[in-house]
DNA sequence: CCACTTCAGGTTGACTTGACCACAAGTAGC
DNA sequence: GCTACTTGTGGTCAAGTCAACCTGAAGTGG
């Protein structure tokens, strides 16, 4: 019995990793998320999101830190834990229940250029998404999103996706490609400056065809807790 | 390596159990959870949080439970994911890397009268932790409280620690324990009506020595998810 | 019948938020 | 060089929220 229950149960961990790119036809900045096309059964040919099984050695973060770099070869902006899923029948047609401890992260505005697409990763938006996914991920990236969406209201991980100057019209079009609707620039720059997530560093963006706008960066911030822990709705 | 990575890897599931009790000195109502004393090594006749290695049988929310119903006897009114804790050096003397998914739970306030404490099993104030506890289980008590404060200012939870019908003064009292300071008792009664959440039963109470309130039941919920997830802060 | 306690409901002022307005400061086109 | 245009910057105003406080209602106990 024991034994039974050891041997078919996989603790894994994957990431739902956020960037922001242009749609390619709006041009509109929007969130998009890599996949990748699983090439073994169960699900094999479906998307799935990036991860693996638990390597004994690393910390679950590391571990989701580790699936980040094979699969966009940068470092995470933001990484946090999401949730763990762990039905009995959430991969029916595996050999083995997977436990799966999902975390996700965001990497930068301009970073993500660079990245080589490996073979059997893509880039999707978050709202065409290729689905059915593999095992139970369309309902993890729901729930990723969602989170992400009630984040940026009460927490400046906004800032991650951009470089380190930049204006508020910036720090407001990643709001409104997370949020996806239009802010009034400003209310929005009220309720920035106001929360102090944000220093003026005296310079000013040149090149502009129209008034030029202050440059600012990131506060430094206080995290409460020593580990990224995080909430749900 | 792949043998002795699977071989050494525990998956646990843990549950933090509140419920309200009275203060035996002030009287006042406060958190209580229940703590096992361990009978073996590691962190032997150290307090620990109630839980055990996940059954291959049943989802983590119904591992959750079944602990509950060995701790407590009664089914909660509240079950909830909290955090995944799996650092490779969280049970530094364990012969194998344990990782805990861990959920928290609301049980009623009259209900938990009639548990039988089990052996080994103690109830305890949130503010009176006999600890250290075993393995990180004072961050994962600490972080729960937490959770649970947080929760309950956006969430209908503290419900669940009241019978059927209920005053909204003690529906405030039980929001007074839970975040441990007075509350303006006009201010609660204006902001809890707003909500609706809960509903006016007609009836009032009787046999008090003052002007008798109320009664009110809690409003059936919509739940935006099929399962229980939740944010952190 | 009066003192006391708690429930119930209303008022007020400080603060927040969204909608809207006006000006600032640059470029592009003529 | 002038004007149109675009976007950043700053302010106003009304509606809504929230904490502090006040007053009366309705019961019990002396």
């Amino acid at each position: 019995m024991s034994a039974e229950t050891e041997q078919h149960l996989v603790l894994a961990v994957s990431t739902v990793i956020f960037s922001l790119r242009p749609d390619p036809e709006t041009g509109e900045l929007t969130l998009w998320l890599p996949l990748v096309r699983r090439i073994r059964e169960p699900f094999k040919n479906r998307w799935a999101l990036p991860g693996g099984p638990l390597d004994n050695a690393h910390d679950l973060a590391e571990a989701a830190n580790n699936t980040m770099q094979h699969t966009t070869q940068v470092q995470p902006r933001h990484l946090e834990q999401l949730y763990a899923f762990g039905d009995v029948d959430r991969s029916p047609e595996a050999p083995e229940r997977v436990v799966s401890i999902v975390y996700w992260a965001l990497v930068g505005q301009d970073e993500d250029l660079q990245v080589v697409d490996a073979e059997n990763v893509e880039w999707h938006p978050v709202e065409e998404i290729p689905g059915p996914l593999a095992f139970d991920h369309d309902l993890i990236v729901r729930y990723a999103v969602d989170r992400l969406r009630a984040k940026v209201t009460y927490s400046p991980i906004a800032h991650a996706f951009l470089p380190e100057e930049f204006s508020l019209a910036d720090l407001r079009r990643v709001y409104e490609a997370i949020l996806n609707r239009a802010l009034d620039p400003s209310n929005f720059r009220r309720q920035i400056l106001s929360q102090g997530t944000v220093q003026d560093t005296g310079r000013r963006m040149t090149g502009t065809a129209h008034r030029p706008p202050k440059l600012y960066r990131s506060a430094p911030q206080s995290s409460r807790y020593a580990l990224t822990i995080e909430e749900n709705p």
